[in-house]
DNA sequence: GTTTAATTACTAACATATTAACAAACACCC
DNA sequence: GGGTGTTTGTTAATATGTTAGTAATTAAAC
């Protein structure tokens, strides 16, 4: 196999860092029947009393296609109410209901008294420099980097250039339905 | 509305982060047709030879439901083999085929390049620091955290005591078929 | 040695992420 | 003033995240 790779894979451990981070407020969430991402949209509706789609995918990093479905199950439980603005009917308008406010009331100090069990148990300090990193990081998102040039190949990972894939009878598929339930893909042809 | 939390929102500043620094490896393996998952397990698996899907799970920071999904799928295009272990039928190896292996061979200086040519933007005082930093944070995986305590509330976010919503002529729905085809779900009965 | 519990990988059901494509409303332009 | 392009939100299709539950196998208890 190849020499390893000498840097640590840095999209990986960001990933755990917030899952760590995570798991203190997801109990939090899910006890009053919220996804994470629909707190996300609270949080910053709570803050701002309406925002337009494009706004909260910026607040919240949700992508428009993501946001459209969050919005629409925040509007069939009664968690936001949209309304068209007037002047350019293309654009929306979204805020909470007075349900999500009073939601918002009883969550955020819960979330808050959280941070600051957080804080309690890993120093100020370190929370500091935590925030302090994260922003160094993010300045770099509009710093220009270089990026690699890339050899043109066309369809590689499904090209498989000869081996062919031989499904049944590797030893696994033997097994329950679901191995072996995939759909072909017509590999070999 | 409530005061502000006064906490920075962390694990939304870490998805931005992990996002921006993704940004940067995404086109990579696009190129070669790959997720960002079938990479991180490809990366696994070209360090390990052989691991067993719990091991995978850990690694990568994938779930096992989702993995299930992402191997068999792996599997489909040929990226991976997998076989059952004699000595214990419950459980599974996985490995590269031969084809993935080479793609490895391909794609993993692509990567290294790219991380040095960030290491040559941001500094590698920087990323030694980002690289510690997520270090501590991930140590504190570990350090125990007091919890705050939960209010019992059977169901808030579905209760919505009292208003209703209307789903009808509140000046959204009026558009595309789309913003009303939402399945009813009931709320006011 | 059979019953029970624990492991391991998986399925099911739903919410979200991601890319591409689309429709309606607006802006321009000639 | 009707083409043309742009903006905004959305749908479509597929992959993954998340929680709960299941089947097959092994280990433990009795």
């Amino acid at each position: 196999m190849p020499r390893k790779i000498v840097f640590r894979n840095l999209p990986l451990l960001l990933l755990r860092a917030r899952e760590s981070v995570l798991a203190h407020f997801r109990p939090i969430l899910t006890h009053y029947g919220l996804t994470e991402q629909q707190w996300r949209v609270m949080r910053a509706l709570s803050e701002q009393e309406e925002l337009e789609p494009w706004q909260i995918c910026e607040a919240c990093q949700i992508l428009s296609p993501s946001l459209a479905g969050v919005l629409a199950r925040m509007e069939d439980v009664g968690l936001v109410e949209r309304r068209r603005v007037p002047e350019d009917q293309r654009r929306v308008l979204v805020r909470l209901t007075e349900h999500s406010q009073s939601l918002v009331l009883q969550i955020a100090p819960l979330i808050e008294a959280q941070y600051h069990l957080i804080e309690q148990a890993i120093g100020k300090d370190m929370l500091d420099n935590i925030y302090a990193t994260l922003d160094r990081l993010l300045v770099f998102e509009s710093t220009p980097v270089e990026h690699v040039v890339l050899p043109r190949v066309s369809d590689v990972a499904g090209g498989l250039s000869g081996e062919g894939r031989s499904r049944v009878g590797n030893g696994v598929p033997t097994r329950r339905a679901g191995v072996s339930k995939r759909k072909p893909k017509a590999v070999g042809a």
